[in-house]
DNA sequence: CGGCATATTGAGGAATATCAATCTTTGTGG
DNA sequence: CCACAAAGATTGATATTCCTCAATATGCCG
């Protein structure tokens, strides 16, 4: 059976130019492997609220995220949620799982992402040693992070919980090259709520809070200025970075 | 300069009858390829609470557990403390960490290890690709195990945590090949309490509603005997096992 | 401009932390 | 082997915190 010409496939050497480029998988790869990673790459899009996959689902790709935000949860059956992660661009979707998605993805705000058929990664991960280590040092990085977030929601207080959270978007925002200090907050406060363990009142009268006390602006609701970045750093109880 | 025969080496083969050997990283090897993990690897014992590895140690060995429990914890500047996890028999210390260990990790019983170097470690490695997908597989697990907890500390009511955490010790019990009725709890009360995000009297609190409530017998308090599988796992929010 | 979703603020109550006392277990030395 | 001390676990009384419910304010999109 003739083979149609692949559908919404980039550009020849468009990874090349991507954004996302030297801190996404592909990272891994010379500019000139990357080609066999644009190969198996179907562009992908999503509106803000869109299901990406539902917890359950087999894993038939794996994703990067080039723009927007996706959310990771997953819910109890009487509704209660927690939000196990944000992704920013250049963060990799399908780390955590086997055969099965174990969190359900959303896009928080219009996303646009690459997609890799399983199959087809797990045969470049062979021939690129480089692409392996580099998931698996993912992954690990991604660890550390769940880990991080025990003890934020085991042990903080709320405001020690947004605070960390703030310095937490701060500083992947500069990891992933973009400013650090209007931190931008492009998903509700539900979803905060959802991510430290709080209500939405509660979320919010935290914001208050740090305010008031001096330590970030508001000038919207998706957007916090960071004033004292050493207080909230002590609030939240780590190095500033 | 002469290398002295080293110590603590275990009798050649010993690994082949290891309690362990068909659930560690040492699965990925075939029998007569361990050997070349048993070359590298040095005995270790510790006495309970004892201290393996403080937080921020450079990574110079990775452990798989043997025999006995460890827990992993960091604490807060005011002393606030949050148990990451509980590694038994089987379970690999070092998944998470690059260059440095990010948790301290402590024998909450008498404990024995295999410790490997890292760096024979990541020769290894590269000569079994067996042996660096098992690795990574186990980190991905340590992941979604990570992220349960996520839920756990942020969604969950303090008795719910309970059942959970009870009813996960049982099925790790039984993927240890140990019985999973009833369940052994080696870890005062004040480790459960910082697993969980609660305090001691909470913790003990929950454990007398769970008691009352008939889902489980206390013949002691290191000994939880599961009653009523299916009402815990209802409370947990998770599917029986 | 109006209507709906989202965010903030307020008042009250429920749940868990805190503080304190008792009970139980463990380990040690006589 | 028993007595005793010390640590751990449980139970009780109280206080604080955060959640719940309700009202108001703000922003957003048609």
């Amino acid at each position: 059976m003739a083979q149609a010409a692949p559908l919404y496939r980039l550009p020849c050497g468009a990874c090349l130019d991507c954004d996302v480029r030297s801190m996404a998988v592909c990272a891994a790869l010379e500019d000139d492997e990357v080609d066999a990673l644009e190969r198996i790459m179907i562009s992908r899009s999503l509106e803000a609220n869109q299901v990406l996959a539902e917890e359950g689902d087999p894993k038939t790709y794996v994703y990067t995220l080039t723009s927007g935000m996706l959310r990771l949860c997953s819910s109890l059956p009487d509704g209660r949620r927690q939000i196990s992660g944000f992704l920013m661009p250049g963060d990799y979707l399908g780390l955590a799982d086997d055969d099965v998605h174990t969190r359900t993805s959303e896009a928080v705000a219009d996303a646009k992402l690459c997609a890799f058929p399983v199959r087809d990664m797990d045969g470049l991960v062979k021939v690129y040693p480089r692409l392996s280590e580099r998931l698996h040092g993912m992954t690990r990085a991604a660890l550390r992070h769940a880990q991080d977030n025990q003890m934020i929601l085991g042990r903080l207080t709320p405001v020690e919980r947004l605070a960390s959270f703030l310095l937490v978007l701060s500083r992947r925002a500069r990891e992933h090259k973009q400013p650090d200090n209007p931190v931008l907050l492009p998903m509700p406060r539900a979803d905060i709520a959802d991510y430290l363990g709080l209500t939405v009142e509660t979320v919010s009268r935290s914001f208050t809070k740090l305010r008031n006390d001096g330590l970030i602006r508001l000038p919207d609701a998706h957007t916090a200025e960071i004033v004292d970045r050493d207080a909230l750093s002590d609030l939240a109880g780590i190095e500033p970075h």
